[in-house]
DNA sequence: ATAATATAGGACCAAGTAGTCCTTATTGCA
DNA sequence: TGCAATAAGGACTACTTGGTCCTATATTAT
């Protein structure tokens, strides 16, 4: 029986409740595509991650394919959320983008700060072949792209970045950065050498025309 | 039977020769794991491509991971040659350097462009997890960075590049950069904006102290 | 009680994986 | 002529893959 609670929501009445977190279930799943990628995380490896039989799996997400874009979309829900936070926390935009840069340094030691970037690995991974996560990657880069704008542009007005430059191409050269620095940690490099990179691009940023 | 030709030449006398170029057949592998990547590339892949039979294949290639070391390596010995080419016909360094940033930007039309980097994509596929390819990559990122402090430091001279930075770390900088792009361009990145951020980030070099 | 749903577990499937082995034919040198 | 090597092709192994289906049991609202 399907019951019709408050405006277009549809609620399935009686039977046995579900016992597990539908999303604390895909947080799982999204933490080991995001260690291992698509490909090399089994069916298997998902159901022991996730604590759910084969069962609740496919009765729940509708296959990994499936499972896998809502992971890729909640990462970058959240990525763009932690970004919106930390540039309304920051002392000032400035500030923001130094530390989104330089923090990147700190990934360096731990495996799990090795990962990279979930949306950089999905591009590198899928982005050639599956139009429907490619176009998820470049709505995930495009969204980062417009935080660094609006940051930008918030610290031309502060006058900490020349006014001269168009925020939009500067908010490119951050998200190319960013992306480099990450790679960079993948490739292995070391802590110091990120951080002196993020330091030069920093200020470079500040002299451009 | 074996005789031994010159200092430490092993050759194996009498039987069939071969009928393929190891060599061109290893280059064809390359492409396909270039384009592919190594874990969705079969081995029915490589024998289509490489244009042999299964046995042919084992005979000479001790498996499809040690075929894409050689491969690896190949291709990073192709990079560096190539980039050790481009500086030295390159006008002047700064203009070698403007090059191997604003030429990216040619890729982005055919999925051949888009392909990326192998050094890099082979990073995001396995840098976590295969530690002698992880040194290969590490080799391969560490050798082009020497090419560009060496650019670096000519366009010193020149007067191009302010005398005052280190060129390792501005050598640091255009590795990171070049990077970025790449992968930007493989994310779906337009033409005008790779070169835009590529002559931002030219601009940005010359400014550095 | 009944309907509806969720649970665990396992059987099962078709396909694909890298890799080995064997046969038979081919080719070149000694 | 015979040895040594390559070639093509297929049989075969042992395993993994994502996914379906079925059974039996548990839990809830009506």
């Amino acid at each position: 029986m399907i019951r019709i609670i408050g405006i277009g929501v549809l609620f399935a009445m009686a039977g046995r409740p579900r016992e597990f977190d539908v999303k604390a279930a895909r947080d799982a799943a999204m933490q080991l595509f995001w260690t291992q990628g698509y490909e090399a995380t089994s069916l298997n490896d998902l159901l022991s991650a996730m604590n759910l039989s084969k069962s609740s799996f496919y009765q729940t997400f509708e296959s990994k394919h499936v499972l896998f874009e809502q992971c890729l979309a909640r990462y970058e829900e959240i990525l763009i959320c932690t970004m919106r936070e930390g540039l309304a926390t920051a002392p000032n935009s400035l500030a923001f983008i130094h530390g989104v840069l330089t923090d990147i340094s700190n990934e360096t030691r731990d495996p799990q700060g090795r990962r990279g970037c979930l949306m950089m690995n999905t591009a590198a991974e899928f982005a050639q072949s599956d139009p429907g996560i490619a176009r998820c990657v470049k709505a995930g880069i495009e969204a980062s792209q417009k935080i660094f704008a609006e940051a930008v542009a918030t610290a031309q007005v502060d006058g900490d970045i020349n006014s001269k430059a168009s925020p939009q191409a500067l908010a490119d050269y951050l998200v190319t950065t960013v992306i480099g620095l990450k790679t960079q940690v993948k490739a292995g490099a070391g802590s110091k050498r990120i951080k002196s990179i993020a330091e030069l691009s920093v200020v470079a940023l500040q002299r451009m025309t």
